[in-house]
DNA sequence: TAATACTCGGATAGATATTGTCCGAATCAA
DNA sequence: TTGATTCGGACAATATCTATCCGAGTATTA
């Protein structure tokens, strides 16, 4: 089970956003992390029709939060690019093969699936917990003070 | 992030031999359990492999739960059918780009790393909390009294 | 107002991992 | 000793993820 790559990279372009204040195009944040630029784009178009981001065309166009940091969990931008699947599929094994249990005795999800489920919501909620804004703190925090606000300036600032 | 297919049939492999007391080819689990026998042997050689089986080889040979159901945790067999990758892999995105920050900021791992591992923590514990013998017992009250026995009887019976 | 340069968006190839299959080596029962 | 039966690792097919390209649309700017 491994998380999708796109995952990290999209993180760290939200948090990048909150030290910009007006559209950021996908290249620029690309080139800030180092990425490649093609491919984030990807990701950045996920984060959109997730609603997590509105995208401004044109000129000086580019990707903007549409809600406050502190509304944005990491679990939204989890399941933005990692799509609305279960980490879990039931089968049905206990229905199938020459001792199959009778659908009556179906009803409810088998303990299997129970227990998978279970780990999944865990995880979801580890997720759950923590906001890009709480990610933008811990970040400066460990940093130099202006680390954030120099990468506003790199953000707003024209292509040379 | 999907999880391998293969863990389900492996768990319900693993609660079926806590009802046979010798040893179950791998054909016989696969036609108990209606799923492709050359694939599940596969699985059966990763739980092989991770310790959790024993392999015994010729004509009354097959698996057997090398330790008791109870001392068999459900992540366990999920690590050894996924393999020891973590789920998330930090790149280190913060080194990167015209911002990078300096290694000598970065001994510890940066907060987005930290927040996945915590979440992949939290699933591994829930997953560490069910064991084999719990998965019997659930299945053991949720179907007849005679369900888990008529498997037992099953997996002994010799083919027609 | 019209041209223009810059943006996103979806459709398109390549790489990687997962799924599924096969046959040979080893083993135990007869 | 024979022989049938088992596992084990090597081999294709498929699905998913990664990476890329070019066209549609829009605010700027002359």
């Amino acid at each position: 089970m491994r998380l999708s790559g796109g995952v990290e990279s999209a993180l760290h372009c939200c948090v990048a956003l909150t030290a910009a204040d007006g559209p950021v195009p996908a290249a620029r944040l690309a080139e800030l992390h180092g990425v490649s630029a093609t491919y984030l784009a990807k990701q950045l178009q996920a984060l959109s029709r997730a609603g997590l981001m509105h995208s401004v065309q044109g000129k000086s166009g580019g990707y903007v939060l549409t809600r406050p940091p502190a509304e944005i969990t990491v679990l939204d931008v989890v399941e933005a690019i990692e799509g609305p699947r279960p980490t879990f599929v039931c089968t049905e094994i206990r229905q199938r093969g020459p001792l199959a249990a009778s659908p009556d005795a179906c009803t409810t999800p088998c303990v299997i699936a129970r227990t998978m489920t279970a780990a999944d919501r865990a995880w979801r909620a580890a997720l759950r917990e923590v906001s890009i804004a709480d990610l933008r703190t811990a970040v400066g925090e460990e940093h130099d003070a202006d680390a954030l606000p120099r990468i506003g300036d790199w953000l707003r600032a024209p292509l040379p």
